[in-house]
DNA sequence: TAATTTACTTTCGAATTGCAAGTAAAATGT
DNA sequence: ACATTTTACTTGCAATTCGAAAGTAAATTA
């Protein structure tokens, strides 16, 4: 007889061991790749985030690069040479996206009416 | 002098034309591309979504599958010729995520200590 | 050093999530 | 045929999360 039967992963916080759903434990919802689309286009700083076309709210926004930093996908680190203000930027780990981003977009692009690029790398 | 400043596309519903943007506005949460995931592995009931080892609730499964159908990626069929019960299949525009599933899982396995493919095609 | 900008945090009502229980139709067993 | 089981959901509700707006403190600029 099995005790009391426990969620899948109940050691590790996870769902379950497949990728996918590992990965959207961090990456699944309406803002993350957004923030990550930013910095794949070279935004690096709140304000810069927080103007994009979408309009993240101001505290989603906090709360998604502090996520994307815990988990190793973006780092901060200071603007310039000893510069107090500090920007956000992608690790390996998160330029390691950019297939997702961009499997992503052509999706977008081809089943869905109305799309187009609208953000331009900086 | 403008009117009343509106959200970017108050027409059409999104948040703006960017293909990511509205790609996430249909997939952009923590269950859907798992059901997508197992549509993709050949699973066609609601039940075998539900025991899937993540453990969608049942009623974010049948709101998932709704919108699933309303955005034309899957659809509602017979079971088989004639049959009174439905299975849910993907249609072309479903099937064409696989580019997007197969990015996910890749980084995942990379990136994400400790996952494994763990559903094994039907 | 005063004004402005940046990068947040706080507040709070609304919407969504997720667990559990309930239900009706379809399939299966006798 | 009839009872039982399975399937495919829906409902109720507490808890979490979202999102709009306002507030704040530090950094930058004038």
């Amino acid at each position: 007889m099995k005790g009391k039967s426990l969620p899948p992963n109940s050691d590790t916080g996870r769902r379950s061991p497949c990728p996918v759903s590992c990965s959207l434990d961090i990456l699944g919802d309406r803002w993350t790749l957004l923030v990550i689309r930013d910095l794949m286009l070279g935004r690096s700083r709140f304000k810069e985030f927080a103007t994009s076309p979408e309009g993240i709210p101001t505290n989603i926004l906090s709360d998604r690069l502090e996520r994307l930093v815990q988990h190793g996908i973006a780092e901060k680190v200071p603007a310039s040479e000893g510069a107090k203000r500090q920007i956000y930027r992608l690790t390996d780990k998160g330029l390691a996206l950019k297939p997702v981003l961009r499997a992503i977009t052509r999706w977008g692009l081809r089943w869905e009416e109305g799309t187009r690029i609208g953000l331009e790398p900086m």
